[in-house]
DNA sequence: TTATAATGTTATAAAATTATAACATGTCAA
DNA sequence: TTGACATGTTATAATTTTATAACATTATAA
C-alpha cells in the first residue's frame, strides 16, 4: 500500500462525520460493536460494522476478539502520522503565507486563533 | 454550515489523490484552470473543475476571475484551523498512549518517527 | 445442550462521487 | 467583428459509498 493509499484512507475514514464521532467514542477506551450501537441509535448495526471496517482499514481501528465481543480500539499514531508528513507542513505553509501578507502589508500578523503557531 | 460540515468539507477534499495533486500544484502560486489540466493529461476538463469545485466548496481554493481566465489560489488558513482544532488534539492523544504504554512497559518510548513530537 | 446474545456474511437498494460528452458563454486579439 | 481560446453548464454513465435486510456463525450461561 502506497503512502498515497494511506492518505487516501485516512482522510476517507475521517470524512464522515459518524466515524468521526466512534473515534470519539472509543477515544477514552475500546467498545464493544454492541456497545457503539446502542449509543448510534439512529444507524443499522450493519451501517456501523461498515463503519468501523472503513476505520480498520485506515489503521484507525484495532480489533481485538474477546469470546463473541468484538472490542474496537482506537489507534490515533496514524493521525499522528498524517500531521507529521501533511498536514503539518500545509499548516506551516498557511502560517508563511500571512507572514508575507503581513510583510507586504506591513502590518502585523491577524489575530490569536489564526496566527498562532503554538499548537502540539 | 457547522463545523462537522466544514470537515466533511475539508476531510473529503483532501480524501482524493488527484485534489491533493491540484493542492501541491498551487502551493507555490495560483494557477489557471487550463495550466492545471495540461499537467493532469489523464483527466478530462471536466473533471478538473469538478474537483476544484469540491476544494472551493472546502474553502481551499479561492478563484479569482481574470478576463476569460480563472485563476486558483491556495487557501490553507482551513488546513491550518483543522490542525489545530482536530489533527492536532487526536495528535497529542496518540503520544499519551504512546507515554502511558512505555511506562506500564517500564521502557523508554519508541523510536524517532512515531514519538517525535517536536512537529512545526 | 440449548436458548440467546454478539457478531459475521451476503445481498441489495439508495445516494453520492467521479469521469465524460456535448453544447454554451464570455473574452481577447487580429 | 469574427475566429479562436478559456471557461461554464447541463446531462449522463460508471463507480463507490452508505444504509438496511435476511440469514449464518460462534460463544456464553442457564
Amino acid at each position: 500500500m502506497s503512502i498515497e493509499d494511506q492518505y487516501d484512507a485516512l482522510f476517507k475514514a475521517l470524512g464522515h462525520r459518524v466515524r468521526r464521532r466512534i473515534l470519539d467514542l472509543i477515544k477514552d477506551g475500546p467498545k464493544t460493536t454492541g456497545a457503539l450501537c446502542k449509543t448510534l441509535t439512529e444507524l443499522d448495526r450493519c451501517t456501523v460494522m461498515q463503519h468501523l471496517s472503513v476505520m480498520e482499514k485506515a489503521g484507525l481501528v484495532v480489533v481485538e476478539r474477546r469470546g463473541r465481543e468484538r472490542w474496537n480500539h482506537l489507534d490515533a499514531l496514524p493521525i499522528h502520522d498524517l500531521q507529521t508528513r501533511w498536514i503539518g507542513p500545509y499548516a506551516a505553509h498557511a502560517i508563511t503565507m500571512l507572514d508575507d501578507i503581513s510583510r507586504l502589508a506591513g502590518t502585523d500578523a491577524p489575530t490569536a486563533d489564526i496566527a498562532d503557531k503554538s499548537n502540539a
